[in-house]
DNA sequence: ACAGACTCTGACCGATCGGTCAATTATCGT
DNA sequence: ACGATAATTGACCGATCGGTCAGAGTCTGT
C-alpha cells in the first residue's frame, strides 16, 4: 500500500473538483493526508504538477476515443456506439469532466487545461460537424456541462455504486435524446 | 453616471464568473474598474459584501418565482408556462445562475450562496415532486446544469444580443424535452 | 468662504499562499 | 552492519491575499 503519492492524488482530485483548485491550498490536502506540505511538494513539484497528475489519466482516455472515432462515420449508429463509449468514460472520471468543464474556462494558461479545453473542442467539432444551427450547439452545450455537473452536484455524490447500472442506462438515454434524436432533425445533405 | 458601485457591481460579476470567486483578487477587480483597492473596499465592506451585491438581484427575481409557483399546479401546462419564465430569468441572469450553479457547492458557508443553494433544492423539488426515479433526477440536472454551463461558456458568451430570441427558444425546447415530455412518462398516481 | 459629506488613496497589518532548502528519519539492498 | 536512497519535516522566503486606517481631494448646500 504505497501511500502519498496515490493518495495524495485522489486527495487533490477530490478537492479541487470541491472546493474548487485556486481555492484549495497545498497545506489543506497535506493536512488530508496527514503529511506536511513539504512532503506534498516532494511527491509533486508544484501545484501545477499535482493538477496535472491528477487528470492526465482521464485526459489520456478521452483523447483515445476521441482519436479512434476519426475513422468512424457520423451514422447514427456511429452516435450511439459513441455515445455509449462517452457515458462509460464519463461515469469512470466524472471527478475529472468536471474539473475540466467547470473550472476548464478559468484555469487558462495552465497547459493541461488548455490540452482539456482542445480536447472539448474536438468533441463539440464532432457533434456540430453537419450543422451550425444555435439549437444544435446548445445541445451538446447542455448535454456535456449538465451531465458533468450532474454526476458531481453534492446530491448525485451520494447515491454510488450500487446504482451505477441505472445511472448508466439513464444517462445514456438522456444524451441519445439530446445528441442523437431517433428521428435526423433532417436528412443529411452532403 | 455614478461609476464606481454599479460599475463594480458589474466588474465583480463578470470576474466570479470567468475565473471564479476565490481566484479573483479585490486588487484585479480595482484594477478593471481603474481605482484602488481601498475605493473597493470603500464601497463594499468586504469581498463577501461585494459576492452579495453582485448575486442578489437574480436571487430576489428566482425567489420571486418560486413563490408565485407555490399555488400553481403540477399540470403539464404548469410546467410549461413555469418553464417559459425559467428561461426568461435565467437569460437575463445567465452570469449569476452559472455561477450559483458551478461555484455553489464550492462557497458553502457564504450565507448568500447557501440561500442560493436552498433555491436550487427548492426548484428540484418542484421538478422531482412526483417521482424519486434516478432518471428524472438526472434530467433535472442535466438540464439546470447543463443550461448554466452552456450560457456562460467561453463560446456562447460570443453571440449575443441579435440572436437572444433564437436562443430563447431553442432552450425553451429542449428544456421542454428534458423537463416536460409532451407524452408524460406514466400516467401520475395521486 | 466654509463646513460636512462623499470619494479616493497609499501605507500598513497579519495571515496565508506556493515554493526552497538543509537536515532528519525510514527503508532497503547488500 | 552499513551505505544509499527514499521520504518527511520545520524553518524560512517573497508575494499576495483581504482588510484597516488616517488623511487628502472633491463636491455640495449654505
Amino acid at each position: 500500500m504505497s501511500t502519498s503519492a496515490e493518495d495524495l492524488r485522489a486527495i487533490a482530485l477530490a478537492e479541487f473538483t470541491t472546493a474548487g483548485y485556486s481555492a484549495t491550498s497545498l497545506h489543506r490536502i497535506a493536512d488530508l493526508a496527514g503529511l506536511s506540505k513539504s512532503s506534498v511538494l516532494y511527491h509533486y513539484a508544484s501545484k501545477e504538477t499535482l493538477l496535472e497528475a491528477t487528470v492526465a489519466p482521464a485526459m489520456h482516455r478521452m483523447e483515445e476515443i476521441l482519436d479512434a472515432l476519426k475513422a468512424s462515420a457520423l451514422t447514427p449508429e456511429g452516435r450511439a456506439a459513441f455515445l455509449s463509449e462517452f457515458v462509460d468514460f464519463i461515469l469512470q472520471y466524472r471527478r475529472e469532466v468536471n474539473m475540466f468543464i467547470n473550472q476548464g474556462p478559468s484555469l487558462v494558461d495552465v497547459p493541461v487545461i488548455d490540452q482539456a479545453n482542445e480536447i472539448v473542442h474536438r468533441l463539440a467539432d464532432y457533434f456540430a460537424a453537419n450543422t451550425a444551427s444555435i439549437e444544435e450547439k446548445m445541445r451538446f452545450g447542455i448535454a456535456l456541462g449538465g451531465t458533468a455537473y450532474m454526476l458531481c452536484s453534492p446530491e448525485s455524490m451520494a447515491f454510488e455504486a450500487d446504482q451505477v447500472d441505472e445511472m448508466r442506462a439513464a444517462l445514456l438515454k438522456i444524451l441519445m435524446e439530446l445528441l442523437a434524436p431517433v428521428t435526423p432533425p433532417v436528412a443529411i445533405g452532403e
